[in-house]
DNA sequence: TTGTACGCGTTATCAA
DNA sequence: TTGATAACGCGTACAA
């Protein structure tokens, strides 16, 4: 029963001859071209594939089609439940389509970016989906300039030319500020990381800035610190809440990662959450969990990898096109909970 | 500076023309063999890569060669944090060793897992790391008879011929118990996921009922529950907690997606963290945020990631020594929180 | 409906 | 140190 220790794989020359036809007949019988072949033929060669445990081999495929069927990710941080939840519906968008998704995690590290995309380059996958870092690498400005399609999660990169599926930012800020403002909250402190380079960040950080200048019933001010920096977050967070001020007090926080420091410090602070108010930009489990429930601005995040997945295939469908870059916003989902109840 | 349209990435026999050089001394030149090219030469073909954007073509390669430098992994839930951990610690071990990754998710879809298969031994992975659904498929039976390395992750898989690498259960629930009774907890509750196919619950249930039937100042029972099904586990919590006994009473869940599950279930009873005890297997990044904390055992996933590797490798470096399937158990790390303080 | 012959981009073998 | 040539496993004309 158990074959030879070789691991050669069958190929498919061997199951014509075993079939006792020719290559090409189990070429089509694989290719989907089934129903052109007699039923005799069909039957000897799926004996044939069955016995001899046949698989087609998918390199030597892409190498003659030049077509790999292959969609690669690049994702900054594996760890974070947003991209996870994205790369779940890539991967299902992608099955759904004949493609499969090959991910590589950078850690937001450039040199590891720059090698996941050699790999992948070298791996000819179609399109690519990325999460980026920073700046764009040379690599990856070689691959949009030879015409791989690109899709940016989240953020855009510099000038380059690629489509661009994520949020909403600027209506995601106004549903969080305005629900902040309708539960009695009047000053405001925006809590984000770095924007630096990050496109979102700085879309939502503008647009805090922008609604908390207006007044119209909101003050307050936003502060950007390095992730990690626990003192620096609750020497800031302590200082907002001492500050003199009638108004009832509440933190924005610009996504789950801050989310979850801000939640830290109050704690440390043993500030109760909802008389002081808590808000975060992604849902994540647990935040029902910690009393009394924090209240989040869920992203849509199967609908975003759907997307990315659309905007690649539509441009592999229309080869030469050169359509120009596109953005898809979608909106975020309002969850409210105890942490925004005065 | 844009190229044309049309998508075709440079060969090397472009690149070889280009240089005015053979193909072979340019395979040289990205196979590794640069120092047996004379100066000359390799600026010559560097050049002309440059100029042409060149990259080897791995398909090609890997046809050529059958080595496709590719490990496949098949995880049974991709939004589970501990997956997660493990496939990082898998990917960190792969690219030091020169492989690749590929990850595909099957969210416990026996269909989605043969699928997945099919996809990784058509790319022709020299190695698979699998955390199993259920029963081995036949697919998955035909790869390892085949000889293709496999580890599994967590748990066996009836009686496949593979590697296993994952937590040592008893031990885990051996430090757990002792926790719990130094602590000063008597009455024990284990919650549980069905064990059914899965080796590692079956092994921590065992453990579980074994401990809890020698006495030895602790009892209690073990309850299997249905993932999801939130108004039985709130029964069976409710009934442990009411019934007599003087010994104070603790929660102890075999998995992360238990303990969030019971975490919600014991708030939905008002049911204070610490008087009544609760601890998990699996630490979550959120298990410090509800307060008084949630005391946990932490896996070595990183580590277990490392290990998978290296077993997949050693395999491949000793090919057709069908070696016995070895198992390989992690001791976990205890993180003591408010939750089992009384 | 079935088979033959060639090429995809690369590496390996052998000769110079 | 270099180069010519034959595979690798498969798809796809084209011919039968």
């Amino acid at each position: 029963m158990h074959s030879a220790s070789s691991r050669t794989d069958a190929t498919l020359l061997e199951v014509a001859r075993d079939a006792g036809v020719s290559k090409t007949s189990v070429s089509r019988y694989f290719g989907g071209e089934r129903e052109r072949l007699s039923a005799d033929l069909q039957a000897r060669i799926a004996g044939a594939a069955q016995r001899l445990g046949y698989r087609p081999n998918q390199m030597a495929r892409s190498l003659k089609g030049g077509r790999s069927r292959l969609i690669g990710m690049l994702v900054a941080d594996i760890r974070n439940p947003f991209s996870v939840a994205v790369m779940h519906g890539l991967e299902q968008a992608c099955r759904a389509r004949g493609f499969s998704l090959m991910v590589c995690n950078t850690d937001n590290d450039p040199a590891q970016e720059r090698e996941h995309l050699a790999l992948l380059a070298g791996y000819r996958v179609e399109g690519l989906v990325i999460n980026p870092t920073g700046q764009p690498s040379h690599e990856l400005r070689q691959l949009a300039d030879q015409g791989l399609p690109l899709v940016l999660l989240d953020r855009t990169l510099g000038d380059l030319e690629a489509d661009v599926v994520g949020l909403d930012n600027a209506h995601a800020i106004d549903t969080a500020l305005d629900h902040l403002l309708a539960q009695g909250y009047g000053e405001v402190l925006y809590l984000s990381e770095p924007p630096s380079r990050a496109s979102s960040r700085q879309a939502r950080l503008a647009r805090v800035e922008q609604r908390l200048g207006e007044g119209a019933g909101l003050s307050g001010e936003a502060c950007c610190l390095e992730p990690g920096d626990a003192p620096a977050l609750n020497a800031a967070i302590a200082a907002f809440l001492a500050a003199p001020g009638a108004a009832p007090k509440a933190l924005l926080c610009a996504n789950g990662n801050v989310t979850l420091a801000a939640t830290r410090a109050l704690q440390a602070l043993d500030v109760g959450l909802g008389e002081t108010g808590l808000m975060g930009i992604d849902e994540l489990d647990w935040c029902e969990l910690v009393a009394p429930g924090i209240t989040t601005l869920a992203q849509p995040t199967e609908d975003i990898g759907r997307a990315a997945v659309d905007r690649l295939l539509r441009r592999l469908d229309a080869p030469g096109e050169r359509a120009p870059p596109r953005r898809s916003d979608y909106g975020g989902r309002l969850i409210a909970r105890g942490s925004t109840r005065r």
